[in-house]
RNA sequence: GCCCCCAUCGUCUAGUGGCCUAGGACACCGCCCUUUCAAGGCGGCGACACGGGUUCGAAUCCCGUUGGGGGCACCA
């Protein structure tokens, strides 16, 4: 049986490199009926806060990868599996493959005369009982990692150093603790990204040490920002909360991340998740690095939600919208504003004028607007708005009268009318929008933006 | 410094020796539609890093160069 595992160390955020990892183990684990082991690498207690497990299982629910499904196992706990780190180690010394060392990083220097070479074995037929744990590699020849994003690659002994595998106060080190607990875990795939291949050869060895045979390796190309580094939390806008929270949709985000370093193939690249899984294929991935272009996203992001039915599209909307926002009025403009954001968080300035009290000028806005005839444009249809018929087509029809008074075509008349009703000069439809916002309020903002154009 | 990876339009990619005068998508530009802005329709710009081989034939195979990147902790 195929088993994969997601395995990301909790610190306090999600990275969209961890859930792409994470979607192509699910894929894998899908398509075969597999198993998709969540492990928490929690060894290192200073960065690590029991509150961000929940981060990392919420934010993988949200990405469609369901704890509850029965292709998921886990989370378990790298901290809970100490024994068995503990008892790979023994293993490890007491067949002559690690030993304990007690240098220090300064005396290796000293000896060595380099920051650079690494350690030099001084420990490695001492016998000592104490001190860290060292895996003594071999002294010549090659290690062969069969990968199936990369082909065979060739890992010279030459430079690769004793590493350690265990502090002197006996607790494991990545390179160990997350090799034993594969074998713990009958993991068959490691899908993991680059940055871990130069890993690899040295967690092989430890494979074989340990007298298990080595699972399939495949390193996925790492993503990286414009500077084509790799992303950084630092540097790069890389939680994928801040992407929830900014309105991308879980199906979008869950399609654009498929296609970074791989591709359905043909000339699709919008595909549900469903029709997708399916096709994924470990030799497919391309092995360069892929830069994580977010206007790529937001324009995948624009056509899911287009295709969201409207009563969806509202639902969707709703974390968006103030409490005290009619949800009716609101319901009836939702259609117009569904072609006209990428992300749900853009909703807010799309409709926010039908609730405020007053539009939020956009000065700019207003000084674009506000000038020639605007204040005779405003008088006139400000005195037709009283006994128009409130319908779209009426309100258009009435500004077009006035407009044609001043030798103005619709498309300048209506420029002065949507600032004083929206306080903007692009937005919804400007007639359905007076009727959502209803005579009396729209003639009130039209004599308010006269007062304060006149005086 | 050492080890390793990578290399098709600006970006993500299709392409696995002839179907390629290299296809799609995003971005960009233009036109159409149009009450603004979007959406939509149509069209345009735009790439096989370079140099050697192998082959009747190479974006596809090999070698080198150059350029990018990743890793080298008693971190994960």
């Amino acid at each position: 049986m195929i088993r994969v595992r997601f395995a990301p160390s909790p610190t306090g955020m999600f990275h969209v490199g961890g859930a792409r990892s994470a979607l192509f183990n699910w894929a894998l684990a899908e398509q075969a009926g597999g198993r998709f082991v969540l492990r928490i690498e929690d060894t290192d207690a200073a960065r690590n806060r029991p509150e961000w497990i929940d981060g990392i299982v919420s934010a993988l629910a949200w990405i469609g990868i369901d704890a509850g499904s029965p292709l998921f196992e886990g989370p378990y706990f790298q901290s809970a599996y100490s024994e068995q780190h503990r008892r790979a180690v023994d293993t490890l010394v007491a067949a002559g493959r690690a030993y304990h060392c007690v240098c220090t990083r300064d005396e290796v220097e000293a000896r060595t005369g380099s920051e650079h070479r690494g350690y030099d074995g001084f420990c490695r037929d001492r016998g000592l009982t104490e001190g860290a744990v060292r895996f003594r590699t071999p002294d010549e020849g090659v290690t062969v990692v069969k990968d199936l994003v990369r082909g065979t690659v060739e890992f010279p002994h030459t430079a690769m150093e004793d590493f350690v595998v265990a502090r002197a106060d006996g607790s494991p080190l990545f390179m160990l603790a997350n090799v034993v607990d594969d074998v713990e875990m009958r993991i068959s795939h490691v899908v993991r990204g680059e940055e871990h291949l130069s890993n690899t050869p040295k967690q092989q060895l430890l494979w074989e040490a340990l007298g298990v045979t080595p699972p399939v390796w495949a390193h996925l190309p790492v993503i990286v920002n414009e500077k084509r580094q790799k992303l950084s939390k630092r540097r790069d806008k890389v939680a994928l909360e801040a992407y929830r929270e900014e309105g991308y949709l879980a199906e979008a985000m869950v399609n654009y991340l498929m296609l970074l370093g791989w591709g359905p193939g043909g000339d699709r690249e919008i595909m549900p998740w469903a029709e997708m899984a399916p096709l994924f294929s470990l030799e497919d991935v391309n092995p360069s690095p892929a830069f994580f272009d977010e206007k790529k996203l937001r324009a995948f992001n624009g056509e899911y939600i287009r295709a969201l039915p409207l009563p969806e599209f509202v639902a969707r909307c709703e974390p968006w919208l103030e409490p005290g926002w009619d949800r009716e009025v609101f319901a009836k403009v939702a259609g117009l504003a569904q072609t006209r954001v990428a992300v749900l968080s853009e909703i807010t300035a799309n409709v926010d004028f039908l609730f405020l009290k007053e539009p939020v000028f956009d000065q700019a806005a207003w000084d674009k607007a506000m000038k020639n005839s605007a204040a005779e444009i405003l008088g006139g249809y400000l005195a037709r708005l009283e006994k128009v018929e409130m319908d779209p087509e009426s309100l258009k029809t009435a500004l077009e009268e006035v407009g044609a008074e001043y030798g103005l075509k619709l498309g300048k008349a209506q420029a002065p009318v949507r600032v004083a009703i929206t306080g903007r000069t692009v937005g919804l439809p400007l007639f359905e929008s007076i009727e959502a916002l209803g005579r009396e309020r729209s003639a009130e903002r039209i004599r308010a933006a006269l007062a304060r154009l006149t005086g």
